[in-house]
DNA sequence: TGAATTTTTGCAACCGATTGCAAAATTTTG
DNA sequence: CAAAATTTTGCAATCGGTTGCAAAAATTCA
């Protein structure tokens, strides 16, 4: 590899007019810069960011912590992650949490990576990360995360306890009384929010629901599965799924047992995912704004990389309801 | 940040004893190990891997160079190779060739944070990429790659060629006349292969292809307009998709006009992506080993990081069908 | 026990950049 | 044109580790 050193000689200029040249913002004249230019490409040379991120302390390295590598949307998440971080100069550091053994680990090993901020996409998030890096300085945004200004972490998502709400007055209005609730996985905080938000509004609308059960993970399988239990245990007329691969699984379950979509039984979904639209499912479901969190994320760290000691922020986008085909629709009143 | 030198104060000992006792297979007595855990301990020590890199000459950093984010089977790819790396100590930095404006940026990016290795997970390679990464002594690894020992990169994949006379030898098994063939976008060497053996094999059983076109990307919605078109030109009785995902939109395009899978039409995908297997398409295609393709791309750049100038390697894994009901079943012979 | 051998330890140079400071060069001003 | 003000430049210390080498310590052997 080509250093510093190597250019400068050939420059015949100090290393130091070297660094200069490739770092923004130095002061260096226009003679020099030509000559140290022409030095490098000639050379082929090519700074080290290790190097550089040594002396600076700064590596432009951005963790991402993932643990649903399964599920579809979250290819939007890596998409737009990676696009906004590359926009901005930086770089995506990612760990993959679902196998990891030890949550610690991965914590240890951005630290060792010295990266320069953390975006957390999961609904839960491992306890210790927010000390850990606090007490490191390490800015640390929760995507999709949970509304709680104790956490001493930034956090960018959505209300899901609205969301609940929302879900139960649509089921409600549509005149659907038989009402059951699929969730994701019972531990996750979205779903207990969204849980919460749901029954409150039934509870105020009068109405009792038919069942409240939750799929092992947020996976096709698993809302079929769930499905299939339910529907040997009772009928319902309408059921809000935790997340729209859940409810894909669910109606094809459904389907399966004969029913028709939505004459006899009404699914509302969550995320409105890609293929939430295509016409074998054309699903009814509450759109997450998924590229405002992340996009809001990146600028967040990025934000906070420049200005560390900014105080904690929460952001909040709202969701709204995507009218397919998979609910009756509203009375005429 | 705690350094090295806080540690080496605190335990009572020289610099080189901590960075023996962080560093495998160095000498040093347990006496002095276990003073110097102890102090790491109380102060909180990270051993700094930017240093560390900087010193050694090694990142432990693997890139992943991907411009496909649309497509769920590379939540698997992703996955795989995050697992992959994490279990054997590497990290990986994720690129996103889609939208970065040149791929030449991306390439200086890769060697400025001097990454141990490549992996590149596109049927399409930048032709750039090979000469520079080789001149600089970093292994690349093509995955999904066209077979070609003069690329000077080693490649893990599939045969496609192969991959296309299956499908013409299945499709006229079931004793179907009228055959097309939707590919995926046609400068992709992958698509160019399976249609040079389908159209090979096709030839040999003296059958003539009705129709060849090309979706415009790897997308449902490329697939469905595709397969509009298609039928609004002509009649076919089977249809080999290069990708599930262009399958599927094929699929309800067909099912949109009226048509009967499989009895009016047939349809043979390409990748057996998880959602194949979904009641509502139930897909016969053929099934692409994705998983023995990274987990081997990622034992072979971690394998040429230790042993640097090992000779090219080109390494196959076979393709096979899974049988499910979107094509009529082979005549009784 | 003392010499020979092996293991552990510390010194100091090095990896490839950045940056504060003062000197040198250039530009502005009167 | 000289003095003052500004810009550019190089020196040398620094970032946080690793590692070859020789000295010191511990172990083995006769």
């Amino acid at each position: 590899m080509v250093t510093l050193k190597e250019v400068a000689a050939r420059a015949g200029v100090s290393r130091s007019a070297v660094s200069r040249t490739f770092t923004e913002g130095a002061s260096v004249s226009d003679k020099t810069r030509r000559k140290v230019e022409l030095a490098a490409d000639e050379l082929g040379y090519q700074p080290s960011l290790i190097a550089r991120s040594l002396a600076t302390n700064r590596t432009k390295l951005i963790g991402l912590v993932a643990n649903n590598f399964r599920n579809p949307v979250f290819l939007e998440v890596f998409d737009l992650f990676t696009q906004g971080l590359q926009k901005r100069g930086f770089r995506p550091l990612l760990v993959n949490l679902s196998t990891e053994t030890d949550p610690e680990k991965s914590l240890h090993m951005l630290r060792q990576y010295r990266v320069d901020g953390i975006i957390i996409a999961t609904s839960t998030l491992p306890p210790t990360f927010p000390d850990a890096f606090r007490k490191a300085g390490v800015p640390v945004i929760h995507a999709f995360g949970k509304i709680d200004a104790s956490s001493g972490v930034h956090v960018v998502g959505i209300d899901n306890r609205k969301c609940g709400e929302m879900a139960a007055q649509t089921l409600v209005d549509r005149g659907y009384k038989k009402i059951a609730l699929l969730g994701g996985p019972q531990s996750a905080t979205s779903t207990q929010d969204r849980l919460a938000g749901f029954l409150s509004q039934l509870g105020k609308l009068g109405v009792e629901p038919a069942d409240v059960r939750f799929a092992r993970d947020y996976s096709y399988s698993a809302g079929r599965e769930a499905m299939t239990e339910l529907l040997a245990e009772m009928e319902v007329e309408a059921l809000f799924c935790g997340d729209d691969l859940i409810c894909m699984g669910a109606m094809d379950a459904a389907r399966g047992k004969g029913l028709k979509i939505p004459e006899d039984i009404g699914f509302l979904g969550f995320n409105d995912m890609n293929m939430a639209g295509w016409s074998a499912y054309d699903l009814t479901t509450i759109h997450q704004p998924i590229r405002d969190i992340i996009l809001s994320s990146v600028e967040l760290v990025v934000a906070m990389v420049g200005e560390p000691d900014r105080s904690n922020e929460t952001r909040l986008f709202s969701c709204s309801i995507v009218e397919r085909s998979t609910l009756r629709p509203l009375p005429a009143s």
